[in-house]
DNA sequence: TCAATTGTTGACCCATGGGTCAATTTAAAG
DNA sequence: CTTTAAATTGACCCATGGGTCAACAATTGA
């Protein structure tokens, strides 16, 4: 008996291809055939493990998601103040595996599905409301109560800005300019004393 | 003889008719028959006026740019001070036309072709440059030199990102509470003494 | 009034790609 | 082994949609 059933392998295979064929192809032009031959299966097989294209790039972006929820939660372990678990989740917003112009490829073309496919809705909405939950348990510890709500709304504004920005310009754009940005706005926003 | 020859009215029809079509459909449902019934025409005169799929989006998103540029030299006008300046480049962004769901999904659906469009990549560089350029022109005067890059960064960055949560998760969001962020971005960001 | 140009249409072609399916291979269970 | 189920394939179907084209309508200018 195997630990993992060859179906549930199967599955990963295919949703990480699927995120892979998104990164240089686009919503479009990840067809079926080419996300089955990323993952060295045919058209069929893909067909066999989801339902249709929908469902396999919902379960991309669940994967994704996943991913860097997991650098979230990684970092946050080994944070200990308000602070600094603050600087942990924005810091995995960025890390390198993240932060590539190809993966962002890859979500803007999720995202851009998004306002017609509910289920990517659901997943968005998810992730909004985590990193919202997550800033403000942060932020209640730093700011007055009034203001972390706004303060949540700008951290994640600036990060998916920054983003779209590499996104779209990839040139000129580094994860350091990226990090010293919110660095800055961080520097600027919260109360003087701390940091 | 007419003063628009008939062409570039039907052209301009067509560019507006395909942007419509974009907020609701996406670039994947924005068929040239769709953008041809909601102009009122047949879908051979869509591609009798433009080459092809790419080139009619591509003056779409010319034009949905050219009147968000209209929107910023219109309130620029009325802008004394630098710091006015700035409210007025901001505030544009903001207006009621532009700040929709719909219009941001029609932008997004642009966005995610944009690395695989080199026109289309082209006019964002052009939209990128003139909002850091505007942005600068106020900020020289109200900042020190080596921080109006990273405002100007910064600012552009809050902008789309906002963007981009109206068109993801459209309730909640409210042109107040975006204009709000930006003020209050300002009031942290610049120095204390003006506004 | 009559070319000549421009605008406009709808029929047609054809590649693409999502989805179905029957048939085959492989593996598990008894 | 054998049987039952799961995995896998590739051929096939068919709707869709981008793009072409020949023919027709309207407008212009002489």
């Amino acid at each position: 008996m195997r630990l993992t059933k060859i179906s549930e392998i199967r599955r990963r295979e295919l949703r990480r291809a699927a995120f892979e064929v998104l990164q240089k192809e686009g919503m479009a032009g990840a067809t079926l055939e080419k996300v089955a031959t990323h993952a060295g299966a045919s058209k069929g097989i893909v067909l066999h493990y989801f339902a249709n294209k929908q469902e396999l790039f919902e379960h991309a972006m669940r994967e994704a998601n996943a991913s860097l929820k997991e650098a979230v939660v990684e970092r946050l372990h080994g944070a200990r103040t308000p602070l600094e678990r603050l600087h942990a989740i924005i810091e995995a917003n960025f890390e390198e595996r993240f932060f590539q112009p190809s993966v962002c490829h890859a979500w803007l073309s999720l995202c851009a599905e998004v306002p017609r496919e509910p289920q990517l809705a659901r997943i968005q909405t998810i992730i909004h409301a985590r990193m919202r939950s997550n800033l403000l348990s942060a932020l209640t510890h730093i700011l007055p109560a009034g203001e972390c709500e706004a303060v949540a709304l700008a951290i994640t504004s600036l990060i998916d800005g920054l983003w779209l920005r590499l996104g779209l310009q990839s040139e000129g754009l580094t994860r350091d300019i990226a990090l010293a940005q919110m660095r800055d706005y961080l520097v600027h926003r919260l109360p003087k004393t701390q940091d």
